[in-house]
RNA sequence: GGAGGCAUAGCUCAGCUGGUUAGAGUACUUGCUUGACAUGCAAGGGGUCACUGGUUCGAUUCCAGUUGUCUCCACCA
């Protein structure tokens, strides 16, 4: 029975058949029950607004290639899909279209009309970036699809939030935090991002109070200066002591402020005097606390000035500042200004500078959560990979402050916080609480929602049903690993490690494999504003996800930054169209229904050869993904596909073939299926789609077995023959292009060679493969005008007198004999370097040994060579 | 201020726990309608593995320092 592939490699004709027929089979669908061992993977879940980008592409690409080797291997394999709702994101999108729209702002719909859009949003671009990871060939169990904001994860947020604050592990406070004034809310220290801004240094004079001089401040914000409530200088500064006590009168505002003395004022930076803002500044916020200041804000959440500014209220911080510092130039209160450049903390969503403000907020106590986390990590429970993230890890964990989960969003989940108007009674509650458990009047819930992170916190056990306790639960926790960038192993990945310990008692996962970044060809970051985005769909389009797959996986260390470029994928699709041609070139000689692989003792040399190096890659490939070494792996794949199965073995077995032999036939079948095996994980559609025009066992090659390395099938012997075979045909080609030979010429071939047996066999090999017309083998050659080939099992001899330039051949035997017996004396170097033979290992030395042998086989050959030319 | 990455062929990068004749892709040179593939085949040129020390029998690999470069964290008004 002949079997067929299409002419050329043609990926949009098959892969999403293919995938859907891996859906409607179920085969991403693990079984509970079973009693295999459990690998499982929750998904860093993409935001509903986004499309899939390359960042993604390469994250799913690397978990799909170790959930899909963990299956194939037998485990019962669970990958956990979804989504996450990504509050201040998805808000700000729907906002941007309501204006852009209908011209209306929240506020004009109100919280549940809003909601109701966002919802709509949700459903229409939810499903779009799930499209699209199916399109990658992800094997997630979509039959456990989950989203941060459905009523399962929904539950266990408020059962979580619930136990901490029981546990006084949430409270609420006034506390200073970072304010986004576009988005109006509340953000974490993680939300902030800093960048070097060129600004200036305010020299403003703050009079003393009943004397004529002045105390000079410097400030890089002189519209807080509103909210000053004190001056503070070091108590060890003596230029400064005598200040201490007195009052200032802030300039144009009029008000007294106390100068005080705190540890705080680094003695010689600046003036040595510091304007003290505890509303504003989260230093002078811990100043402000010592000292029992007032807190005095001095801006609208939008970022505008309040009453205490005065006549500046309503303006803009940054208008303000402009006026304000005119005025005060104006008045004679402005001695200098100063170029300044420093860190400005801007928001990670919108772009908008921060403003760190007192605010009532939710917080998390992180310190007794940190410790376990740090634990776990400190003693290896939880490992990263590569290694070195565990200390990006334990540098911010040691070190972290406590966490402000509130936001002054409608979108996400609602703080379970509800408040009596009446007596002022709060409670905390998984439940919905109407009336007030005190004085019975109606209760209003908490109107603040979580930080998007407090429930992607929980996405490990979350999508497992908890706090009911499942089977999933029960089977898949803690997973095995977790696939993310380095990008957020604060935000996400440090908050699942203490979430999983405190509410699970078991750390999420036990390794965290993190990748870098996938960078544009000239090594920048990809990003809308710089429109220098690749968009994966587009290269699946074109090029298939196969290759999408192959050029993100291969030829990148783990943790380090890729660029992505037209030429990394064009090589990667030219290999799936090198593996298309050998399955064809394969189908087109087959007409056998079922592989089976013939007894060693019917085998060929070359057959033996084959298997051994296949055996090799099982245990290699096995090995890499093993250690997560998944570019090495693809590497090694590769190599042998390209270099080994189609440059070699077809070549040598076509002959074969031709003739009909069913050893043959049954051999590269069965070579190429189990290559397709080892392939799969990484390349699914392709190599699926030709398992299944090969004759095959398995229903489907996803849930194949695994190669491995087979006992049977080791052959060391004839593997080495079948290198000194290939070994001597390459040296022939070489010769022979250097001489110009043309490939249509052919040579009658002598041989010299103590390995009769191994060449004899070989002889259709020299006539294809080497150009010889005729091999013979012999035991010398004297005719002094034959081309001498050396290898260091064989001497090859081709008459082509006409074509030799004598005095070139000498000067090149030469060359070559000089450049061996350095090697020789290297070698010998060592071996009689006493430290070397007494302390590298055995194996080395006997190595050594070897390699000196064949050094010495190939100088005899040159010498006798050089003798015969005279 | 603190932490970390990177520096290997013209370019982009591999090189796992020290021993290789230092690799790949791409680009380049030469020659090929070899009956799977020109998205291909064959043969080649091209590297003082940033620099300086140290450990070792042996260092591209481990350690320290120097230079260049990138990133993260903290944030002194």
């Amino acid at each position: 029975m002949k079997h067929e592939l299409s002419k050329t490699y043609d990926p949009k004709s098959f892969e999403d058949r293919i995938y859907q027929n891996w859906c409607d089979k179920g085969y991403f669908t693990p079984d509970v029950a079973d009693n295999k061992p459990p690998f499982s993977v929750v998904i860093p879940p993409p935001n509903v607004t986004g499309q899939l980008h390359m960042g993604h592409a390469l994250d799913e690409t690397l978990q799909d290639i170790l959930v899909r080797y963990k299956r194939m291997q037998g485990f019962s394999t669970l990958w956990v899909p979804g989504t996450d709702h990504a509050g201040i994101a998805t808000q700000i999108k729907v906002e941007e279209q309501l204006r852009k729209n209908e011209n209306l702002i929240r506020y004009d719909l109100g919280r549940e009309k809003f909601l109701e859009r966002v919802w709509d949003w949700k459903h229409q671009y939810g499903s779009r970036i799930i499209n699209q990871l199916k399109k990658l060939g992800t094997s997630c169990d979509w039959t456990r699809e989950r989203f941060t904001m459905d009523e399962g994860c929904s539950r266990a947020v408020k059962e979580v939030f619930v136990n901490l604050y029981e546990k006084g592990l949430i409270y609420r406070g006034n506390r200073i935090i970072n304010w986004c004034p576009h988005c109006i809310t509340a953000l974490s220290d993680a939300e902030v991002e800093y960048t070097e801004q060129a600004g200036s240094f305010w020299h403003i004079k703050y009079p003393i109070k009943g004397e004529d001089g002045y105390v000079e401040i410097a400030t890089t914000r002189p519209e807080t200066m509103f909210g000053d409530t004190a001056v503070a200088v070091n108590p060890s500064d003596e230029s400064t002591k005598h200040l201490v006590g007195k009052t200032l009168i802030l300039p144009l505002v009029g008000r007294e402020i106390p100068v005080i003395a705190d540890d705080y004022v680094e003695i010689g930076f600046g003036t040595g005097c510091v304007k003290i803002t505890p509303a504003h500044d989260p230093n002078d916020f811990l100043v402000g606390q010592r000292h029992g200041l007032e807190q005095i804000k001095v801006m609208n959440d939008d970022g505008t000035i309040n009453a205490y500014g005065g006549k500046y209220e309503g303006m803009d911080r940054y208008a303000a500042r402009k006026a304000l510092v005119e005025d005060l130039d104006a008045a004679g209160y402005l001695i200098k200004v100063v170029p300044h450049t420093h860190n400005v903390g801007a928001c990670y969503r919108c772009g908008t500078t921060v403003e760190p403000m007192t605010s009532n907020q939710w917080f998390v106590k992180m310190e007794p959560l940190a410790k376990p986390a740090l634990e776990v990590v400190y003693d290896g429970t939880v490992k990263f990979e590569p290694e070195r993230f565990t200390k990006t890890y334990t540098n911010w964990m040691e070190n972290v402050h406590d966490w402000c989960i509130s936001r002054q969003l409608w979108w996400g989940h609602r703080i379970p916080a509800y408040y009596c108007d009446g007596c002022g009674e709060m409670v905390v509650s998984k439940t919905d609480v109407t009336t007030c458990p005190k004085c019975g009047k109606a209760m209003r819930q908490e109107s603040d929602v979580l930080d998007t992170w407090f429930s992607s916190a929980l996405w490990p056990f979350s999508t497992m049903g908890w706090p009911d306790k499942t089977p999933e639960l029960a089977k898949y926790y803690p997973t095995s690993v977790l696939v993310t960038g380095y990008d957020i192993i604060f935000f996400w990945v440090a908050r699942m490690i203490f979430s999983g310990l405190e509410h699970m008692g078991k750390a999420p996962f036990s390794t965290v494999f993190i990748h870098g970044l996938v960078r544009d060809a000239k090594g920048r970051k990809m990003s809308k504003s710089l429109g220098n985005g690749i968009d994966p769909l587009q290269v699946i389009d074109e090029f298939g996800a196969d290759a999408l797959r192959f050029a993100l996986a291969t030829g990148n260390a783990p943790g380090n930054d890729m660029r992505f470029s037209d030429e990394k994928i064009e090589s990667a699709r030219n290999f799936a169209n090198k593996l298309w041609n050998a399955a064809r070139f394969v189908l087109m000689n087959l007409d056998i229904d079922k592989v089976e692989l013939p007894a060693a003792g019917e085998l060929a040399t070359e057959d033996k050869w084959i298997l051994s190096r296949l055996n090799t890659l099982a245990e290699n490939v096995t090995q890499n993904l093993d250690h997560y070494e998944i570019g090495v792996a693809l590497a090694n794949i590769y190599d042998f596909v390209w270099d080994v199965f189609c440059d070699w073995y077809i070549e040598l077995s076509k002959p074969r073939l031709s003739a009909g032999d069913k050893i043959a036939q049954n051999v590269i079948a069965y070579v190429l299926s189990e290559t397709l095996k080892l392939l799969h994980p990484f390349m699914p559609f392709i190599t699926e789609e030709i398992y299944q025009t090969l004759p095959h066992e398995s229903e489907s090659i996803m849930i194949s077995d695994f190669p491995r390395r087979r006992a049977d099938l080791v052959f060391t012997e004839e593997e080495a023959e079948m290198e000194r075979v290939i070994a001597l045909i390459r040296a022939i080609r070489a010769r022979r292009t250097e001489m110009g030979v043309v490939p249509s010429r052919r040579a009658k071939l002598s041989i010299v060679t103590r390995f009769g047996a191994t060449f004899a066999a070989a002889v259709p090999f020299f006539q294809k493969l080497a150009g010889a017309s005729e091999v013979k083998f012999v035991d010398a050659v004297t005719d002094p005008t034959a081309v001498q080939i050396i290898t260091d099992s064989a001497v090859a001899y081709i008459p082509l007198a006409d074509m030799i330039d004598f005095d070139a051949e000498r000067a090149r035997l030469t060359a070559e004999l000089d450049k061996n017996l350095g090697e020789i004396k290297r070698i010998e170097g060592k071996l009689a370097n006493a430290g070397f033979v007494e302390k590298a290992p055995a194996a080395v030395v006997e190595g050594e040994r070897q390699k000196l042998e064949k050094y010495k086989e190939v100088r005899k050959g040159l010498e006798e060579a050089l003798a015969k030319l005279g």
